[in-house]
DNA sequence: AAAGCTTTTGAAAGCGCTTTCAATTTAACA
DNA sequence: TGTTAAATTGAAAGCGCTTTCAAAAGCTTT
């Protein structure tokens, strides 16, 4: 590699001091125009760029954000988790701000937390799946590092130290999804829950509850079931429902992947979905299963995870800009899209 | 947030030199044992983390690698890179190393690498989906950066500038996977490649006609559709395909997602997958679509993109550590996997 | 006990930038 | 033209580490 051309070589090349120059690159207004035109020829000519490291040094900061992903058992990076941070990482860049991404495993996670911070290496963090009494939200506190949790460990009302956060309305998605089944002349709703160690579930379970009360709708505890969100499970799951005597008429399931795994128990046991059986997903809208010039396949209550990466990541920014406004919290609300998978109660 | 404490603060408080806590904390062979056990626990005691910034100032390297991510009209992150960040961050972890991401736009690629290179933020980069005379490896090798391409630009043969790459046998792995269906008897397969601007689809392509030739089993153009790798589109393609009068006895297809798709239209017409029509797809193990402990659902060429992603990431790190070694290359054989979507030709 | 090694520790320079404070120019005005 | 305020520029001090080179301390030998 060529040697870097550093501020020193540069400012000798001008003729000038380090500082007009530093100045000159940042726009500072008391350097004079012309001046600042000559450095920015220079700098082009010689293909200077600021050493980062230097500049964090020298000004505390790292414009770098971090993100870390505790490896589950299975070590994946959940598609769902892909997309949000497509959206976070469009927005840095817009910002000037570099994603600094972590893998660990759980049992490293919080020293992954102090030690990003204690080393400076980034300037705040965004969480993911937050847990009731978060660990790491009481960790960042007490770190004093900026942070935003994409969603809420607590259902709103509950208390509990406020933090900032960015949330999808999850309970009253899915009580709008639960009634739109319901005047379709549904009752018999089946519940295919993500897992509900997660509050977004319980929220989802809750809103699909406040539906079925509101039409004075009986829920079967069998049919209310909570498992991950694979396509492999929404198969095996509606297979076994669909076994049994009394099947639902339809299914509320947590995404697109189990909503494409119920499709194919369905088939297998020759019912039409949108026919003989309705069913309406969760729609996070994860790019590799959205076309969006076709007539959607599934009724969906939509809601971008890549939009909610990209606005928490701005939220984030603004934080670390202002430190002053504290714990600013934005809910989001999910679109109910009617597709192909859903129609009035069949006879039975 | 309390006031970091510094090497320096350390030294004072352990009443030694900097220099020597310095080399205590990296294990300098030339401090005493017992001082370095001093060092040790002063700096856990004051809650002691040496500033990044300041290591890479001093050092010269960073310590991080780039994954530049340039976000295509669907600004989405694929799943199958999503799986291979997660191998390489595993690996980058576990060797001290970080790993920043940047998404940026198709046009601003070039210049995202120059920028990373030239502000030293990154020690090495890997890049993903090469095309054939790939810019940004000519760019790489005249900012003379360490790199390692995950895929190859060319076929193995062809001329082109050597650089380190680590790819998978396309080619020979649909030659197998081809060859395991030609077995049971089908001649009648269709091809459903993935993007053929992609040289893995064209190696793939290669591979299914190295095998059908060696049969002697004409191939249909028509069958030998080239898109992309998406459960709609598999859905869409192959229901076009079944349309007609004459359909496949098998087909094979780039990847998991797109089988689905396929099964989703054979359901649909009435024909069963495994019986009526059998299905081989490339596997790349994507965590979302695979349960280890069941009987796989398709018959696969396996290859992990997660361990691809490990490996390629101790590549690349060895590379930095020890320069000299250049241009160093690795093929992954993938692995046949009979699974539930396959059998004997049936009777038409 | 002095000389000659080896083992341990320190002082200080330097990595490449930002920024404070002081110095110099330029413009404005009488 | 001399004064004074405003606009520009620079010198130098960090930011927190690593590392070179020199010094001190500890052991062996004779």
């Amino acid at each position: 590699m060529t040697k870097k051309t550093s501020l020193k070589d540069l400012a000798t090349y001008l003729g000038m001091s380090q500082t007009t120059v530093s100045r000159g690159l940042s726009d500072y207004p008391e350097v004079k125009q012309a001046t600042k035109e000559r450095i920015r020829q220079a700098a082009i000519a010689l293909n200077y760029a600021p050493s980062s490291s230097a500049q964090k040094l020298a000004m505390g900061r790292s414009f770098t954000i971090g993100h870390i992903i505790a490896l589950s058992d299975h070590r994946t990076l959940s598609p769902f988790y892909a997309d949000f941070i497509a959206g976070a990482g469009e927005t840095y860049a817009a910002h000037g701000y570099d994603m600094l991404l972590s893998m660990v495993t759980k049992d490293k996670e919080l020293e992954a937390y102090r030690n990003l911070t204690n080393a400076h290496k980034v300037d705040g963090f965004i969480l993911s799946e937050p847990v009731p009494d978060d660990a790491r939200i009481t960790l960042l506190q007490e770190l004093n590092v900026p942070f935003i949790v994409h969603g809420r460990a607590h259902a709103s009302g509950e208390a509990e130290t406020p933090y900032p956060w960015l949330d999808v309305n999850n309970r009253r998605g899915f009580e709008e999804a639960t009634t739109y089944l319901l005047e379709l002349g549904h009752r018999d709703i089946a519940l295919l829950n993500g897992p509900e160690i997660f509050n977004f579930a319980l929220q989802r379970r809750r809103g699909f509850h406040d539906a079925m009360a509101a039409y004075k709708a009986t829920t079967t505890p069998a049919w209310m079931i909570s498992a991950d969100m694979s396509e492999q499970t929404g198969f095996a799951i509606a297979s076994r429902l669909l076994e049994n005597e009394k099947i639902p008429t339809a299914i509320i399931c947590s995404s697109v992947l189990v909503a494409i795994g119920i499709q194919r128990a369905a088939n297998q046991k020759g019912l039409k979905i949108g026919h003989d059986l309705s069913v309406l997903c969760w729609d996070d809208c994860l790019s590799g299963f959205h076309s969006p010039d076709r007539a959607p396949q599934f009724t969906a209550m939509q809601s971008s995870i890549f939009l909610a990466g990209a606005e928490i990541a701005d939220m984030l920014i603004q934080q670390i800009k202002f430190p002053s406004a504290q714990n600013k919290t934005k809910l989001i609300e999910a679109k109910l899209v009617v597709g192909q998978s859903t129609n009035h109660r069949p006879p039975r």
